[in-house]
DNA sequence: GTCATTACTTACAAATTTGTTTGTACCATA
DNA sequence: TATGGTACAAACAAATTTGTAAGTAATGAC
């Protein structure tokens, strides 16, 4: 995400791991943010101000980095209007869209597992 | 992993992140091996060595903090034989079980969509 | 007694990710 | 003319993750 890397085992772990499908894809949404940011642009545009109300703390330079590297995977599009104070609207591609059914599913994991995690403490 | 926090914006993000049911999930088999582990193990137990000829980079301080938190999350049952030269072996839990199908359908996007992003280069 | 094997642990270092702070460009309105 | 809102960018700093190198314990083979 950020720039410059070598020939170390860091990358050569790396690059054995997008290999796999699986990790390919995860890798997509991995990170703190791009699962959440995705959730929330499942079914409507959002605007750069709409998002960050969402995350309470999340600092505007994440939002930032997040939105790009999601606009670079092409799993978010992101419009500019050209009016007087600046509007950009964020939305998700269709190849986005084909997660949303995938992150049903893990959120249901999630909640049955913790359920299960608070029902034993 | 390593152990000591605060309450900065980190944690409080942090929090924040794991009350939601995906995101939850999705911490669960963050970063780099956690979901090949997972993977590899799916159909059967496995002993470390055998694990880590799985990955021919991985570092034996990686795949053992990485069994450890996946333990931790009872997301893995490690088994040690008494025996000459140890002998550990590692298997899924029922609920990391219910990961399996998840796995293929991120696996099968990863898939498509590397597909479509190699025809166009 | 020395070596080899397995599954680690420890101390250390490098790389990456995440967060903080300050600042910018653009007009419109008071 | 000063101020305010939006969507960022840049420089810097903190936190976490990942990797390197070396060592440990038990035991049987040589």
């Amino acid at each position: 995400m950020t720039a410059r890397k070598e020939n170390s085992t860091y990358t050569l772990n790396e690059k054995f791991i997008t290999d796999c499908d699986l990790t390919y894809a995860a890798n997509k949404i991995g990170g703190r943010w791009k699962i959440v940011i995705l959730d929330k642009l499942g079914n409507r545009k959002l605007r750069f101000s709409e998002l960050k109300k969402e995350f309470p703390y999340i600092s505007e330079r994440m939002l930032t980095l997040q939105l790009r590297a999601l606009e670079q995977d092409e799993l978010v599009k992101r419009t500019v209007y050209a009016a007087v104070p600046p509007r950009v609207e964020y939305e998700l591609t269709p190849i986005a869209l084909e997660f949303l059914p995938i992150f049903c599913q893990l959120s249901a994991w999630g909640k049955k597992n913790k359920a299960l995690k608070e029902n034993r403490s």
